[in-house]
DNA sequence: ATCAAACATTGATGAGCGTCGATGTATAGG
DNA sequence: CCTATACATCGACGCTCATCAATGTTTGAT
C-alpha cells in the first residue's frame, strides 16, 4: 500500500528504526521472564549483593541447569556479573545496565 | 536441595513473588518485541498522538493482519487505546503505563 | 446497489525458548 | 584416591508466539 492520495492520518515521523527496535527489545526479552526477574531481584535485595546458584533454585522452584541457564542469559545480557571463588560462584546485579533500560523507555528516548 | 549446615552465601531474601514477577513478566514480555517497540515509537513521535494502522504497514514492513495483531496485544496490555473515526481506527500511546513499567524495574522497587 | 478501502478474525506454519534429565568438569574433604 | 558438592553443558521435549494468506465486517463513495 503506497502512500494515498488520501491519508487518515497526519504524516508518520518513523521513530525507532529496526536495529535500535531490535536491540531494546533483546534486552527487554531477557528481562520479560519471571524466574530472571525474580533472580534479578534476589540479587538486588541480597546482602552483600551476592547470591550463588545454589541458593536459589529452592526458592526459585528450578532445577540447577534450568537456573544456570538464566543466569548466563543474564550475563550476556550485560545485567550480572560473575565471580567464581573456590567452589561457588557469586553473582551480583550490573545497575547500569537496569538504568540503560529503563532510560531506553522514557517516552522521549522513543523520538 | 534443603539448607545444608554450611551456606555458601549470606541468607537470601526471596524478593519479588511468584505473582509480581509473572505480571511484570508479562507486561515487559508485550514491550519485547522489535515491531511492537516500534509501534510504540511511532505514537510517541506522531503528531497529534494519532496513528492508524494503514500508515504504520508501510514503515513497519510488515503485513496488516500482522500490524492488527500488535496493536491487540498493546491494547490488552494497555499501552495504547484506540478509537474508531468514521472508516479508520487511531490509537494513542498511554504514558502512564510506560511509566508503571519504569517504575517497576527501579532496582528500590525489585524488594 | 456496488465497489473499494480499513480493519478484525481465523487457522496454519515455523522459529524460538523455557524446562528438564543426563552427563561432564572442577573443587573440597576424608 | 575416592566421594560429594557446585556448576556448566548437551540434547530433547513441549509450548508460546510472530507472521502470513484467506476471509469476514464495516464504512464511505460512486
Amino acid at each position: 500500500m503506497k502512500s494515498s492520495e488520501v491519508t487518515c492520518c497526519t504524516p508518520v515521523s518513523d521513530g525507532l528504526d529496526e536495529r535500535q527496535a531490535l536491540e531494546l527489545a533483546d534486552l527487554l526479552k531477557v528481562l520479560a521472564d519471571p524466574a530472571r526477574l525474580r533472580i534479578v531481584s534476589m540479587l538486588a535485595a541480597a546482602e552483600g549483593g551476592e547470591v550463588c546458584v545454589c541458593d536459589m533454585t529452592e526458592p526459585l522452584g528450578l532445577s540447577q541447569p534450568t537456573v544456570s541457564h538464566h543466569i548466563k542469559v543474564l550475563r550476556e545480557a550485560g545485567f550480572i556479573v560473575s565471580e567464581k571463588r573456590s567452589k561457588w560462584v557469586y553473582h551480583r546485579l550490573v545497575p547500569a545496565q537496569l538504568e540503560a533500560v529503563r532510560g531506553a523507555l522514557v517516552i522521549g528516548q522513543l523520538v
